[in-house]
This record gives C-alpha cells, structure tokens and sequence, in this order.
DNA sequence: TCCCCATTTGCGGTTTTTTGCAGTTTTTTA
DNA sequence: TAAAAAACTGCAAAAAACCGCAAATGGGGA
C-alpha cells in the first residue's frame, strides 16, 4: 500500500467523523501504530489535520455545526459497521441506493478488493473514493429524487448479473407484509437484485420496522441478513428470528 | 510489448484507480521494475501521472481545492452562457464530462425540456437537480480519475442512440492535429458520442487551443460549432474559421 | 534477407526511503 | 502517585529507487 494512499485514507476518515484513534487506523490499515504516529505528523505539519495524543482531530473540529450531524447518523454508522464484515475480498456487490449504503461505503477497510455494482449516483461516487474497488454503474434513466437509475435497461442489466452478495437498503419492512417502498420504479430495480444475488443483506433503522409503503418488493424470508442499529436480542426483532433470518 | 502499448495501460490503470503499484505493474506486464519506474518518470514528466514511491498516483489524487479552478471558473461561464442557447425544447442531448460541462448544466433555463444522454457522475448529478430535463445515465465501468464510465458496453450503448447534438468538452484542440485526449479509453466513448450526434458542439478554454494530447479523438472537420470564452474574433480562432467552422 | 545503429531493457551494486521494533520518556488516568 | 497507554528515539532490516553498463530489441536501408 502506498503511503499516499494511506494518508487519503486517514484524511478522509478524519474528515468524516472529526477524530481518528491510531490504535484503530493502525488495525485497518494492517501497519505499525509508529507508522500511522509518522502518518499524523506529516499530516499535522501540512496543516491538514490536528495532532493530538493518542490520534488526531480534523480541521473543522471546533467548528460547532459539524457534531450534531455526526450524532443523527450514528444508527447509520454503526448499521455500516455491521455490515462491512460481511464483504469479503474478490467479491461481487450488488448494492441500492440510500444514505445507509453511502455510509457502507466509507466504512470499508482500505485493504478490500471487491467490485460494487450499482445504480446509484451518490453511492457510486463514494465508491470511486476507494482505491481498490472497481466499479460497475448500472445504466438507465435517472430517476430524480432518489438519484438510482430505473428501468428496463438496468433491469436487464441486472438479470445478467450474478453476484455474491446484495445490500439492500429499505423503506420500510414488516414481518408480515415484507419489504415495502414507495417508488414503483425502484421496487422493480430492487426486485431484480435480489434475484440476481445468492445472499440478500437488508439494511434498515429500526424506525423502519412494521411499517410498510404502497408497493411490495418482497416478502421478509427471502433475505437472510437483517442488519439495524439495534442490538440483536431486541423484542422488535423478535418476530424476524422467528422467521428464520439472521439478525446482527 | 511496445513501450507505448505499456504507457498507455499504466495510464489507463491509474486513471480507473487513482493508483498503481511499480510491483504489481512490473508482474502484470512482465517486465523488470526498472522499466516501470522508467515509464512512471517518463508519463511523471510529461504530467501524465505523479510519481510516488512504490507507484504513482492519478493527477486528480488530491484535487479537491485547486488554486487555478477559481480563475477557470468565470471563463467556463463565459463558454456555458454562449453554449445554452443551442439547445433546444424536446431535443436530444449527448454529453462528456468536465467542469465546462457541469457549468453548462447550471445554465440551462429552468423553462427547458430535453434529454440528455452522457456517463459522466458529476454532469449527471448536477442535471438532477433541472426540473423539466430527462437524465439517461451510460451505465459501464467508472474511471475513477474522470469519475466517467468507460468500456465496451458504455460505447455500445451510445451507438444505439441517435442525438441531435453532442457537447463535447476537450483537454486539447489543434487546427491540423484535431481533437486529442490523454485517456484511451474516454477517447473511445467520445468517438462514439461524436458519431450518433447530429451536430457536434465542441466546448473548450482558450488555453487548450493549439495543445495537442496523445490519443486522437477526431479531425476538426468533424465539429459543428467551437465555443471558447473568446470573441470569435480573436486571432487564436482564426484557423477554425477557415475550416468551415462555426466559431461563436 | 541481413546488417547497422539508436533505443530500450535487464542486471548488479549502491543509495535512499520506509517501516517495525526495543528501550526510554512523556502523558493520561484512576 | 503509580500503573498503563501512548509517544519519542535510535537503529536495523527490507523495500524501492537510482546509477551505469552491457545485452537485447527493433526499425529502416542496402
């Protein structure tokens, strides 16, 4: 890995969530804590971040917008953190759309070497942030709102596509009425893709849960992962054990 | 193997990953290290790529605040404000990438409704957010450096469209030697955009006239209309007029 | 086809950079 | 105030870069 590399990473990763530890960067990174230390100096000296025992603070530290954003996405974070897991090296990604999915994206360890498939346009231009992620974009009309391409073309797309694995993130779920949304057009999309994949991983805030939208993308046995900020032995996932799914 | 047929798939690489390591060049290639470290210095030198240790990195590696963006800024206005008006309702509209082609998107009148049809992230997202334009997104592999997608694919789709108008934005343009690029493979995806267009609009900054780069994308008859940020009467401009070109 | 010559490439030896480790010092925290 | 964690220092091994030279390669021209 080159040293560059490295200190993009740190950089981003610091940027991100305000402060780094060198203990955990040199965990990720699979190198010495003195070489992440020599890494924080050099960083510190061109004043792109601050050095401080035990890590480092980003630039913007002080600045009082910037934490309770963090706060609101700590389910996303620790939802992400769950899944990153999950992928494993030379794997083939299917993922959708949504912040939760970006959020997966930042938290990949720099060392993976996957392809991402997707068709989403903020989750895709995360993924060109990692070095060594190849990226596929699936093609088609862009719909607006949710900034995913929909369509018969992606749809194909898709179909001739069989991935290991498929992040899914969701807008609503229910134990009984299945996986819902509320884009006709992106259910379509998303139904594809957990055709094409062998394993369906579902991402979801548990606000999420037993709620349920117009159009029906499928029902909860065919995903084998649930993933949320709660821990596993809540009450609300309860009924999702029950049905046989893998809840972390 | 020719020494060019290497450069350009070191360059190819580091455009899609942002990065490539001498060693894994020197196997893939199966020549000694020695050579690629050649090579790095001689594409390093011609500000192709930065060369680092172990490897090389793409230009764009750490690009998010550039000092001479700003000034480029008001010129790529300039050249967006003379481009907006050739479009017109219900056409259909093939893209590049490139800032120009960003600001281009910001300036279109909020009243117009049209197509547009290209593969790069960053145009596709900024037309996202028009409220009357329908946005067709070239699905394939996404070059991390130009955040475009590149390949078979991407180029096998555009040929199925028929566009009245392309824009084309270019790092570099000379009266005899056309239009040329430093990316092989975005070259390909813009051959196959000047191709299925109708009319070829032809985007650039003064400072890229009279430059040439080392893959050839098209003769300048092959253009329609040139638009800079000069008066079209300027001197610089002077060739392209007596080709026959609409220079505005 | 063969030969010549400029260019390119690989190799051995040396220098530089990077990195991890051991020992010591400093800082934190209970 | 003492134990623990982190930082600093010097050093040595490993990796990469550099340098010079000889071999190989390849593209005209006879």
């Amino acid at each position: 890995m080159l040293k560059q590399e490295r200190q993009a990473f740190i950089l981003h990763q610091v940027n991100l969530h305000n402060q780094v530890l060198s203990t955990s960067l040199s965990q990720e990174l699979e190198v010495s804590e003195d070489t992440i230390r020599r890494d924080l100096q050099e960083l510190a000296d061109n004043k792109r971040l601050i050095k401080v025992h035990g890590g480092a603070l980003s630039l913007s530290f002080n600045e009082p917008h910037h934490p309770t954003h963090v706060y609101a996405h700590t389910q996303k974070k620790l939802i992400a953190r769950k899944a990153a897991p999950l992928i494993q090296n030379d794997m083939f990604v299917l993922t959708t759309g949504g912040t939760t999915l970006i959020e997966l994206a930042r938290h990949l360890p720099p060392t993976l070497k996957a392809t991402f498939i997707s068709g989403s346009l903020p989750v895709v231009l995360e993924y060109t942030q990692h070095p060594l992620i190849d990226v596929i974009l699936i093609g088609d009309k862009v719909s607006k709102n949710s900034k995913i391409t929909v369509g018969g073309e992606a749809i194909s797309k898709i179909r001739q596509i069989k991935a290991d694995i498929c992040f899914l993130g969701v807008n609503a779920i229910d134990a009984e009425l299945g996986i819902t949304d509320n884009d006709w057009e992106v259910v379509q999309v998303k139904k594809a893709m957990i055709e094409s994949a062998q394993k369906v991983i579902c991402l979801t805030i548990a606000e999420k849960i037993n709620s349920s939208q117009p159009f029906h993308v499928c029902p909860v046995e065919d995903i084998d992962t649930l993933i949320t900020e709660l821990p596993p032995e809540d009450p609300r996932l309860e009924p999702y054990h029950k049905k046989g799914i893998h809840v972390i």
